[in-house]
DNA sequence: ATGCCAATACTTTTT
DNA sequence: GTATTGGCAT
């Protein structure tokens, strides 16, 4: 029967996926699985669907799993289909954005809707508010647009309207009024943000009894991915919905849902944007889930393994768990102390030289850096050595300008009162009209409060004329294309709007040209596999007739598409090439050799969240998460000095290095311990230990310590760095060390920041508190020590 | 209305 | 170092 499901699982990860849905009472039985990294999370995840779906306990129908971006929901679906004989597209698998906005298409006119309602992304949201601002004529120095956009955001994410918020200060009421002020435009343009997405079907399902009750009672199971992402609005959405937050009727002895929530508290890192760890430790207190630990990890070699073990360990707010491996201890970790972010990057390059021609392929091979800022100087190494690399993150398709203008004209199509695309095509191509019509237009639509569009046709003179020639222009777009194929009307609209002549005639519009082009096979590729009839018919009342009495046209599903999944923002796609990205890009993949480089305090952990506990906390979970993406080769590497923000920065190696096990260490810079450690102020004794083992390993050749799998050995990379390196003076020569203080008779008090040169040749870069940077020669100036 | 230069700032990111 | 923005000149 099922047993083939099982088949291939860990006994922990078959515990998990058989978990009883129900209790001894005849009750929901919650679960919360802890998985760690690499420990087949996502196969249970799916195997629990198929498992109760096979075993009869569940239809599909019943079935609600969350995720938290469109990858993660399209690689379910794909799993399970192949699990199981049953076509996913009708079930409601997807992202918390994605299924709210299935539910609000389903039920607008409840949730208080248009049928035409637009999504805004994060840059449409910006623009609403700056010309919210503008209209209330705030002054944006005092309550910059940014700032507002994350106060907005994060209220919403904590499930609170304007009204909801607890005045404090001026400043606190302000920012309160115009969040209130913020919603009443959208309200009126007939447009939702992503947090309201949320929100707005939180209070749809809160306020609205039949809705709820109807979903309650079909969604008896509720699976939900990477819950230590969630955050309190996602939590009581997730409450409300099964049940648990008392709301359900208790009518034909239905109880609550049973959720599967499958998480890793030692993988939170994304604080910052609302997420809540906290909603673990809650949701045990108020669902009584069963507990399973998925501990075996399928991924790393034991070095790299007990490498992540020991650094999470210094975390004190833990659910506690602990990652093993069936695999051997494979090659140690090895560290590598540059003395500037261009010997990082040149080593780099050589070391992913070696390993490319040791076998390994450079897709496998990852480059991670907390900021983004770090990739620039990689990338110049990279491509002067002629490396093919691929750089994660950036503008992804839906996101760039000519698009987001094209996507402006067709939301227009749609929805004529979303001012948000309004104001941006108004004179996108250029039509003259300016700021002036735009002024007074704006101030038209605000006295006869309605959007920029109506008011259009009540303006009079030369602004009203050139205004009005914009409006006839989209609503013949809208009547030209009623009867068209949707890439049929987008490439029309393109054509139409002088968008592509535009770009035509600018000298590097080429690119841009070519993406609108790429746009009107999206909407082609779009109408092709998605299907996008059936989210609203998935999402029929019970009662209520056929499936499409709900019509979504295709255009509007594919502006939901545009906003909800930005695309793919791959530049340098398709051959064979190192991957760089971002640590929290990284998350959820895997590489079988990864470098984290820019392990320097300041950088990594960032000195943003360095002085708050919480901060560091995240900062090492981060780190953890970079660690254990690495299946057999982890490189660890931080610099002297680096350029950042135009100037140069002296950083100390980040702490986290000393809280690695030494044992699984390997230094490839010996002399890095003695100028950097020496004076310092941190605990010593990991680095003594660390020291003498680096000696150890000196002597072994660079790739087979260790090694079960042998590789053909090329002594190249760091080999060769570590010879160039002794041909220089050793630092460890020079009275001072990087980052010390120092006292000078006459400039004062100073840091080394640079030390060059031999004999009476040696000379100290020091910057001085009061008199900046210097080189002083160290054989002349009198320099002292400060302790 | 548009284009150019200087001043500014700048973690992390999905939806 | 670079992207964005604001002010000023054309």
């Amino acid at each position: 029967m099922y047993s083939d499901l099982l088949a291939n699982l860990n006994p922990e990860q078959r515990e998990a996926v058989t978990l009883p849905p129900v209790n001894p009472h005849g009750q929901a039985q919650s679960a919360l699985i802890l998985a760690g990294a690499g420990s087949g999370k996502t196969r249970v995840l799916t195997t629990r669907i198929a498992w109760l779906i096979q075993t009869g306990q569940v239809s599909p129908i019943g079935v609600l799993a969350v995720t938290f971006t469109n990858k993660a929901a399209k690689e379910m679906m794909v799993r399970l289909s192949a699990m199981l004989p049953i076509n996913t597209r009708g079930m409601w698998i997807g992202t918390f954005h994605g299924l709210c906005n299935r539910l609000l298409r389903a039920h607008h006119k409840e949730a208080g809707l248009p049928s035409t309602f637009q999504i805004l992304d994060t840059q449409d949201q910006l623009s609403a508010i700056k010309r919210l601002l503008k209209g209330l004529k705030v002054d944006d120095e005092k309550y910059p647009p940014k700032q507002l956009q994350y106060f907005i955001a994060h209220a919403k994410e904590r499930g609170q309207r304007a009204k909801d918020l607890a005045v404090g200060d001026d400043f606190q009421a302000k920012m309160a009024q115009l969040y209130g002020a913020y919603d009443e435009q959208c309200q009126r343009e007939g447009v939702v943000d992503f947090a309201e997405l949320l929100l707005r079907s939180y209070e749809l399902l809160k306020h609205s009894e039949p809705i709820r009750t109807h979903y309650q009672e079909r969604f008896r199971h509720i699976l939900i991915d990477e819950f230590q992402d969630t955050n309190a609005l996602q939590y009581a959405w997730l409450k409300l919905l099964s049940g648990h937050d008392a709301s359900r009727v208790n009518v034909s002895g239905m109880g609550t849902s049973a959720v599967f929530a499958v998480g890793d508290d030692d993988q939170s890192i994304y604080a910052f944007r609302g997420a809540d760890v906290e909603n673990m430790r809650l949701y045990e207190k108020q669902f009584h889930p069963l507990l399973v630990k998925l501990e075996q990890n399928y991924r790393s070699h034991g070095h790299i393994l007990d490498t992540a073990n020991h650094l999470i360990a210094n975390n004190s707010e833990r659910l506690g768990k602990n990652l093993r491996t069936d695999a051997g201890h494979g090659e140690p970790v090895r560290i590598y102390d540059a003395p500037s972010d261009h010997a990082e990057a040149a080593w780099l390059v050589e070391e992913i030289k070696a390993l490319v021609n040791s076998g390994i392929k450079r897709t496998e091979i990852a480059l991670l850096y907390r900021s983004n800022a770090q990739s620039r100087i990689i990338e110049h190494n990279l491509f002067s050595a002629a490396i093919p690399y691929r750089v994660y993150g950036g503008l992804r398709f839906f996101e760039r300008a000519e698009i987001k203008h094209a996507l402006a004209y067709l939301r227009l199509l749609e929805n004529p009162n979303d001012d948000t695309s309004f104001s941006r095509v108004v004179n996108f191509p250029t039509r003259g009209i300016g700021a002036r019509s735009i002024e007074a237009l704006q101030d038209a639509a605000r006295a006869q409060q309605c959007s920029l569009y109506s008011a259009a046709s009540s303006l009079e003179g030369k602004a009203g004329a050139t205004l009005g020639g914009f409006i006839r222009l989209v609503d013949h777009m809208r009547e030209a294309t009623r009867h068209n194929t949707l890439p049929e009307t987008v490439e029309f609209v393109i054509q139409h709007s002088g968008l592509i002549q535009h770009y035509l005639s600018e000298r590097e519009g080429q690119d841009r040209v070519e993406n609108l082009q790429e746009l009107i096979n999206a909407a082609t590729a779009f109408i092709a596999e998605e299907g996008y009839g059936q989210d609203a018919a998935a999402a029929m009342l019970p009662g209520e007739n056929a499936p499409g009495v709900v019509e979504v046209s295709p255009l509007a599903a594919f502006l939901s598409h545009a906003s909800l999944e930005a695309g793919d923002n791959q530049a340098q796609a398709g051959q064979d090439a190192v991957q760089l990205m971002t640590v929290h890009s990284a998350k959820g993949l895997e590489f079988t050799a990864v470098f984290i480089t820019g392990l320097e305090e300041g950088l990594f952990p960032h000195e943003n969240s360095i002085n708050e506990q919480d901060g560091l906390e995240e900062e090492r979970r981060l780190m953890y998460v970079a660690i254990t993406r690495a299946k057999e080769r982890l490189y660890l590497s931080h610099t002297q000095s680096r350029m950042l923000h135009g100037q140069v920065r002296y950083n100390m190696p980040s702490r986290f290095l000393e809280e690695l096990p030494s044992d699984s260490l390997k230094w490839l810079t010996p002399k890095a311990k003695d100028a950097r450690w020496g004076g310092n102020s941190r605990s010593g004794s990991t680095w003594q230990d660390g020291y003498t083992r680096q000696r150890e390993y000196e002597s072994n050749d660079f790739f087979d310590s260790g090694s079960e799998r042998q590789r053909p050995v090329k002594r190249v990379g760091s080999a060769s760095m570590e010879v160039k390196r002794l041909a220089s003076p050793p630092r460890g020569d020079y009275p001072f060390k990087i980052g010390q203080n120092v006292f000078h008779t006459k400039f004062g008090e100073g840091r080394v920041t640079g030390l060059e040169g031999v004999d009476t040749d040696a000379r100290a870069q020091v910057n001085f508190k009061r008199h900046g940077i210097k080189w002083l020669q160290l054989s002349i100036a009198k320099l002292a020590a400060i302790d």
